[in-house]
DNA sequence: ACCTGAACACCGTTCAAGT
DNA sequence: ACCTGAACACCGTTCAAGT
């Protein structure tokens, strides 16, 4: 017979990491990679911790509050081109380099897109992240208000898409929703959609969102300037 | 005494209407618009019918369906424009309306560019839009690949940019996180957001639509043509 | 201060049973 | 066919109690 007197709490036993904010933003990106969006909850969170739900509330005020620190954490993996003039290329294709490698971080765990799109992301990373578009939209000689929004549009578009990209969608019979109801559209009520059918869905995500910066990128600096024209 | 043999069914009363796809969407809509979407659920919904929850999936697959039943039930209130060349305003400003009705529908009721940005809506009422929407950016003379995405970019942008407006963002001592965590920003560690703090969160979502759709409207319209130049 | 079990007030969805 | 109560397997959050 096993002696039951000598066994030890499970919370000694050297494996066990004691609890951290961070190693609870990082069980949770943990448990978001297995078990996707609708597999996230601050209970799955706790179990893979091996301890109970209330434990949680010592580091984080609500489940909200979580979805921000994990956002904001993945967001530590966008690389920023140089600042300044100090590298040759044209600070549009800087700032595209840049978005890129945000729409990318976004879609490499799935749900972590959706995520960014139900919070608002304010942590430091995100912080970091419009230091480096507003000092790029400036040099593009984008005026200060244009600049300021134009972060907020550019962000907002990437994680959008990024998020629209990598949705579940309820996949029936191996179609999505849209694609479905793209298919029983009548060419003499919709003819326009009918003719466009498989443009509306057709192209990767990159290759939209790609198209969609220069878009972006493109019409705010054609915007023309408020003050700092002639005279 | 009161003869409880005369009692009838609920069920049989006069005021209680059958239940039907119609009645659940509009009930759910007056759910979502007295609790929010955080109060927005399948049991509230039959509560309201007064009726137990399984009732509901008579007529419906999942939560999933009746949310996106829900947005497309509520653009059924986004004007449309004349389409063609019937009208002599010239096609962006045309293409601008619609949106802004697209924009203010998403906003009229709380929470519902939260549902919109959450589902993607593909009903009849999506389809009606799209179909305007692909005609406008025609005219304008944008070939058919950028016409479709476009549609894509403008719905997609205009539904974020609402949601982000009409987001409940847990205000804390009446500041939102944004607010806060900007207020304690370092000027030196990040004198762009320093310096831009207040024009990051300025405008009315209004104001700041109206720019964001110039950008991409005119972003759009400037875009090189790929197939129709000469030869 | 940190951690926890148990409880509270909810969820979406399913299923067997009723009409 | 339409509707339902009860159950199942979950939720986020709180709270009193432990260390």
């Amino acid at each position: 017979m096993a002696d039951r007197t000598k066994v030890v709490s499970r919370r000694m036993r050297p494996a066990k990491s004691p609890l951290s904010l961070e190693v609870i933003i990082s069980t949770a990106l943990d448990v978001l990679a297995k078990d996707g969006t609708a597999g996230l909850s601050l209970r799955r969170v706790a179990t893979a911790l091996d301890t109970g739900p209330a434990s949680l509330y010592v580091y984080l005020e609500n489940l909200d509050e979580l979805h921000a620190l994990m956002v904001d954490q993945a967001l530590a993996a966008v690389r920023l081109p140089k600042a300044g003039g100090a590298s040759r290329r044209p600070w549009s294709s800087r700032l595209k380099a840049l978005l890129r490698s945000y729409f990318s971080t976004l879609c490499k765990r799935p749900g972590l897109a959706e995520l960014a799109l139900s919070t608002i992301a304010c942590g430091p990373n995100s912080i970091r992240i419009w230091e480096r578009l507003l000092d790029l939209l400036k040099e593009g000689g984008v005026d200060d208000t244009r600049a300021a929004w134009g972060v907020d549009l550019l962000t907002l578009y990437v994680t959008a898409i990024a998020a629209e990209q990598s949705h579940p969608d309820a996949k029936v019979d191996g179609l999505s929703r849209v694609k479905k109801a793209l298919s029983t559209v009548s060419a003499d009520a919709f003819p326009l959609v009918f003719a466009f059918r498989e443009a509306l869905t057709s192209g990767s995500g990159e290759a939209r969102s790609d198209w969609a910066l220069d878009v972006i990128i493109g019409g705010i600096a054609a915007q023309p300037r408020t003050k700092d024209d002639n005279p």
